[in-house]
This record gives C-alpha cells, structure tokens and sequence, in this order.
DNA sequence: CCTTAATCGAGACGGTACGTCCTGTCTTGTT
DNA sequence: AACAAGACAGGACGTACCGTCTCGATTAAGG
C-alpha cells in the first residue's frame, strides 16, 4: 500500500526557500526552522525529505536552474580554458559563492557530505574540462597525460581563493591561471 | 592597572582544550560550553579573552607549538619544492586536517575571519614558498615573475582536497603538483 | 446511504486497541495514532467513528463485556449494600481503575464529556444502589429520603480513593462505608 | 562554589503564569511553552524548577494566597460543620474548581503526582475538618471514632461533583451533606 | 594595611534552534 | 462510500548552546 504521495512543490518551497535565505541570511542564518517557516512546509515536512541543512542545500543546488556551462570549440586550448575558467569565476564572484561557501562549510565537517557533493556539484563542472583537455590532446596541445589534475591545478585556486579571498576571482586572475595550466599541459 | 591579573595558564587551558575538542568532536562537536568545561574554566573567562569558537580556534592554532617548516635548499627548485609540498600535504593528511577543516568552517562564514586566518596562519606557510621560489629564480631555475600564484597553484589543490578528499593528499600526489609547477614557473 | 458500508469489526478493533493501550501506556500513553497503529486501523477510520481519545474510550468502555452488576437481595440492607460496595471497590481496585481514571481526566477538562461520561458509566451503577435503597425503603429500613444523596456518600469517597489513593478501598473500607451509610439511611 | 542564586521573582513569575493560563484557557491549554512565554521566563528557567506542568501547578496552588478557612466554633457540630462545607463548596464553585480539575487530571495518571498533592493541597483542607469533628467529640456530639471517613463522607462527595457536575456544590447540597454526616457522626 | 578593582569558578538568565511526536485533515489507490 | 497508508500544516515537547549576568571568593596594585 502506498499512501498519500509526497507533493512535489512542497519539496520545491523547501528548496527555493533554502537557496533564498542562503542568500539573504548566509548559510549560518539559515535553520531548518527558517526554511520550514518561509517555505509554508511544516518541519515535518522538512524533515522527511532531508536530514539536515546540508542536505537541502545539496539538493536545491543540484536542482537549482541549470546553468549552462560555455562550451567553447575555438580550436585553441588556451582560448577554450579561458572562456571557461572566466565563466566559473564570474559565477563564483557573483551569485554562485555564498552556496559554494555554504557548501564548504558542511563538506569541511562531513566527509560523506563531501563525497556527495563532489559528486553532485563538481563533477559536472569538471566534465566540462574534460572535454577541453580531451579535445587539446587530440589536437596535440596537451600532452600532459593526466586531466584531472590539470582541472587541480584551475579549480584548486578557486576553491582557495573563494574560502579566503573572493575578489580574488577577477578575470586577470582567470587569465594568468589558464596561461599557466596551457604551458603545464605541454610540460610533459 | 588594577584589579586581579588575567592567569595566563587560564588561557593556555582554553586554548588547549579547543584543540583537544576538535580532534575528538569536530569543529561541530565543539562548543563554547565544552571548551570551558573541558578547560577547567568559566565560561565568562573565555568569553574574556575570545569573543567566538572561531576566535579561540585561531589563537589556538597560532600558539600551538609551531612546527618546523623544513627550509630545504639542494639547489633545485625541483628538489626543494617537493620536500615542503610533501611536508605539507602529510601534516594536513595527518594532525593538521581537522584544524584545517575547522577553519574553513568560519572562514567562509565570515570574511573577516577569512582575512585574519589568512594573516595569521596562511600567510607564514606561504613564505616559506616565496623563499624557495626567490632563490630558484636567482639561480634561473625560475622565470615566472609572480610567486604568489605559483604558490596558489600548490595551496589551492592542497585546500581543494582538503575540502573534499583529504585523503588525496598523498606523496606521489605531492610529486605530480610539484613537478607540474616547477614547468610553470619555466613557462614565461 | 451509498458507498461501502463501515466494517463493524473495524470499531470493535479500534475499542479493543484503545483498551489494552491504556491498561499497557496509562492513557497518558495512548493517542489516537497509537490507537489507529495497534488496531490495524488508519486514523481517518478511527476519527469517522470517533472525534477524541475520549470519545474513543467512551464508547469502549460502554460496549467493554457488561460487568454483571452483583443484585443482592437478602433483606437486609447493611447486607445487600455491603455486597454492592465491596464488588464496586473491588472491581476498581482491580482491572476497572485504570479506566475510571483515564475517564476522570477527560471529565475534569471538558463538562460536555463529563455529562456523557455520568450517563452512559455513572447512571447504571447508580441503578443498582437505587434499587437496593427503594427495598430497604419498602422494608422500612430507609427512611432518608434521598436516594441520590446515599449514593453520593458511597461513589462520593470511591472516585476520590480512586483519585488519591487507589489502595484505600479495601473490603474493610468498604465495610466502613457501608455501616455509616446505613446510618444515614435511617437518620430522618 | 555556588554560582548564580536562582531569582525568586523568575520562580513568582512562573507560577503566577501558571495560574493565570489555567483560569484562562484550562489546564488543557496551558503548556509549559505558554507559562514561560506568559511570564517572561525562557523555558529552561522553568525547567530548572520543574519537570512538568503539574509540577508547576502543585506548586503555584501551594504558593497561592492562602485562603483563610473558616474557624467555627458556635458548640454545635452541625453548625460549625456547614460553615465549613458551605465554604469549601462555594470555594470550588467559584475560583477553586478550574484548579482542583487541573489537580485531578494529573493525579489520575500519576501515582506520585496524587500523594504528593494529597499531602500538599487536601491535607490542609482536612485539618481543619478534624479540629471541629475533636471539639465534637470532646462535646459528646461525635461518637464515630473515625475522622477521617467522616471526612471522606464530605470531601468524597465534593470531589465526585467537582468531576462530573460542578454546579451540583450548592448551599442546599452542603447542608444535606453537612446534615447526613452529622447523623453519621453520631451513629456508632 | 587596607581599600579597590579586575579576576576566578559556578551557574542562572532570556533566547533560539534542534529533532521528535501527536493532532486533525487531506489525498492517494483499492475494495 | 469505506478502507490502509501516509503526507500535510501546526504546535508542544524537552534539550542544548548562545552570550550575558550575578554570586561569593581570590588576588594583586595603589592609597
């Protein structure tokens, strides 16, 4: 037997209300209790989709408007990398960095949240590098065998810069990255 | 001045149980409450000295029985890179992660907390790279004009993995990094 | 009427749930969700039959297997009462108590129920001593005109030991009673 | 070391909360949440002080004003008995009774609870019954050697009504009372 | 030497959020 | 219609910390 199903704009209130008091309050400013009482959900209803803060967040990120990541083909690595690194700070200097910030603050103290939003969130966005060290190899730009740590040496950075210094995220910044990693994925 | 001085062994008490809790409990596990009643102290006495959980944390970690950073100096950039990032990486792999982990709890909470860790405990790591990579560029090894962000390009993998897979920080890890960055700081 | 018709032994479990919940939990224990869990029942069942805990009760203990009222008869007061009296206190002592006092907190927070209560349990029970009281009366054995009164002065400090100190109402208690009530009954 | 003394007024405030809401909304709408809101304390303070609503309440009947019993003493056992009843009927009549069935309900599902309000609230009350039923034995007008059931015979009766039918404690039901066990008195 | 003032541990204070439980209503699909 | 199942908004439960505030008792420096 089934029972009464889940309404899904409940768990849409929860979300939306989730990402707008992040938003509004930061991460620290949001309950459980809060995202219950501006949703309209009661926290019953809270609690039977998700057991904690961070397991709201993950998931109203994860359903949060695709944003459409660039997929550059100019034919230059170096062309194609600075369009997306560009494109992923401006993101995070932007509306995209107070959720990443919310989404450390978990990840630091869980390591299985860590795990599943590494998975979730960045995996995604990694794939997107892929493709352009994947295509820059078959070009012979990028000798360098290993991608992931190519992607290390970009996102790194700004996971860093944006724990620590989110101005740092300005398109300069993205330049000299993306210059360095062109020259060490021929370095080998 | 009058009055009753500050015991300094209060203090050093409190700073010694934050730690001490962090490494139990987590960062989360660790509360105001328990650091004084884990110290001996009360909680006015801490709240004397620290205004926040964060606060005591970085004094804590300021005060904490500074580590030697090796300072390496074989005449290769290669060589001397790879002994400080490997000491790095196996500090965090070790002790060092949890206190890491906790700091990036409050500093992406809170931006001043940010600045001040940086100051306070980023900062130091980071100069003893500003020396290797000095004296590498005396000896050519290096052209690359801007330290600093050769340095991120070692930090920020470092804080990337210490966020979401600390156990990636390994030697042969250490090596890849090190070995890429040495090209990097050739690339110009 | 349309529709399918209610399923009698779908009540009789709800009743017979309600029942044991409060012999096992007290009925401080027993919801109306416990009610509905341990009858097999769902809760839209149990609140179509019955809109309270009480309401629920009520109905139970009406319908529990009708006590056979002892109907003494010997031709003498003091002796047909103190049967009554002792089989009244024993019953309570025994199973019956733990019920009458889940009804006392209904009755003593809502008068509505309280009437309901004093008709469908107190009255029956009451009729028995009536008929004892309006024999003695014919025999000349009771001159006391009030037969309500008498029988206050019995249920009176049954319900009050029944509050207070469950244990007091002994056979030798009942004995008491009955001898002073005897009294009464001749007093005018 | 002691510590901080607990404020009397927080505890005065608290209890006279707790009166308050029950004559208010009863004892049924009063919670421990609203007695702290109602008086200002947080819900730890009342905590501390309590563990339960009754347990507040027990407290605040004891604390209350104490009214002043009628003392009568006029030589006749029937007269200072009806002065006294009368009072204790009027009492619950009026102010008393929302008290009295906010007692009831707790003592009814707590063992514990009804002893320590038998000791606490009824035994006052009774006192004052065995001093005119000692003055009327002394007189020769009690003969009945047993106070207490004597006692039972008006205060059973009184509570009887308090449950199922307030209304019932008037003047004429406090003299027939008052005029039966006058007769009880005397009938051994 | 004796105030005076800041310290100490202890713990109460008003708050806020936690996560759980129950209330009474409703919405499923099934009978 | 009734049925079991279970989601729904709401609200109280009792607990844990927050940061502040008394307490009585040390412990110096300054008069």
């Amino acid at each position: 037997m089934k029972g009464r199903p889940r309404d899904p704009a409940v768990g849409a209130a929860i979300r939306q209300a989730a990402l707008d008091l992040v938003k509004e309050l930061g991460y620290r400013g949001t309950t459980m209790e809060g995202i219950a009482h501006r949703s309209g959900a009661s926290k019953q209803a809270v609690y039977r989709r998700y057991s904690s803060k961070g397991d709201v967040l993950l998931d109203a990120l994860d359903s949060l408007a695709r944003e459409t990541f660039p997929e550059p083909d100019s034919g230059s690595l170096h062309d194609d990398l600075l369009v997306l690194v560009r494109a992923s700070f401006a993101a995070h200097r932007n509306y995209r960095g107070a959720f990443s910030q919310a989404l450390v603050v978990e990840a630091a103290q869980e390591p299985a949240f860590a795990q599943r939003a590494a998975e979730l969130v960045l995996e995604p966005r990694r794939q997107a590098f892929h493709v352009i060290f994947n295509r820059a190899r078959e070009r012979g730009e990028a000798t360098y065998p290993n991608n992931d740590e190519l992607i290390d040496l970009i996102l790194g950075p700004m996971w860093y810069a944006l724990l620590f210094d989110l101005d740092k995220l300005t398109d300069s910044y993205a330049e000299s990255i993306t210059r360095v990693v062109v020259a060490a994925a021929r370095s080998i």
